[in-house]
DNA sequence: GAATTAGATGCAATTGAGTTGCATGTTCTA
DNA sequence: TAGAACATGCAACTCAATTGCATCTAATTC
């Protein structure tokens, strides 16, 4: 994506434009998947790695990334749709882990089927992890 | 449950019977929810945290409970169907999570709705997540 | 464009979850 | 009931993530 591109993004989530933001954002856009800190500190060895954290920690807060559940330990983060905000993240994604190379993919185009919650509960968000082996790896 | 009902779940799933893995697994029926190390280390401080651990993922590879995909970076355990096998859990459970109380249920009687993969991806397991409120919180 | 200031970065130290090695203790089998 | 296989406890360790603090930089104001 384009440089101007990348700094409106920031700009419209109130976040001031850095060298480590804009090459960090870059990378989801390019990668369309899932990617945690230690993938970030592999690429940009130019950046601490408390500040990878940190800028994950602001495009959390602001509403870009959103977290993946996971089994592992490690925390995954994927890009959120244009509609989410800091406060509601709407994008009830479908996240596919391949048991294999352990990669995560966001299948955008697939939607997450309704689902109800009990008598008394509200429901907020919708999380739908499918694993199994991948295209790459099948 | 019943102390003979209890080992005999050890048995068939070819664990040695030990006071440890009684009381932890007694604890997950009576539970009927998602537990951490953390919630067995704070009920059980007759047994060294190592000892937890080592328990979690003894039932763990014997297919007696499931690791609950989330975000908090520590490691969520709910008790797996009679189907499950250590290679194969087939139980596709809703979890629930209240983002209020913090703690995870498994509903066990709301069913996974179908959900197709992508030409070329194979699918082994299904995890849904639901976070929200619940009924205690709301 | 230079001064100001809030916010971002780097480094060191710290927390917390989880694991490993090893000696000792316990369960199961014969 | 003796032996082998496995479980436990303790100490030390790994790895992910966070915090404090000094320094630096982006955005604002004049």
């Amino acid at each position: 994506m384009s440089d101007v591109n990348l700094k409106a993004i920031l700009k419209t989530h109130g976040l001031r434009i850095t060298d480590c933001r804009l090459d960090v954002i870059n990378m989801f856009l390019e990668k369309k998947g899932a990617l945690s800190q230690g993938d970030l500190e592999s690429r940009f060895n130019q950046y601490d790695r408390v500040t990878l954290y940190r800028t994950l920690n602001s495009f959390l807060d602001s509403g870009i990334l959103h977290k993946i559940p996971n089994e592992s330990g490690t925390a995954t983060y994927g890009l959120c749709h244009d509609s989410c905000t800091p406060e509601a993240h709407h994008d009830n994604h479908i996240h596919f882990k391949c048991n294999t190379c352990g990669q995560i993919e966001c299948l955008d185009d697939k939607k997450v089927p309704a689902v109800t919650v009990p008598e008394g509960y509200v429901m907020e968000r919708v999380n739908l992890i499918v694993d199994g082996v991948c295209a790459n790896c099948g």
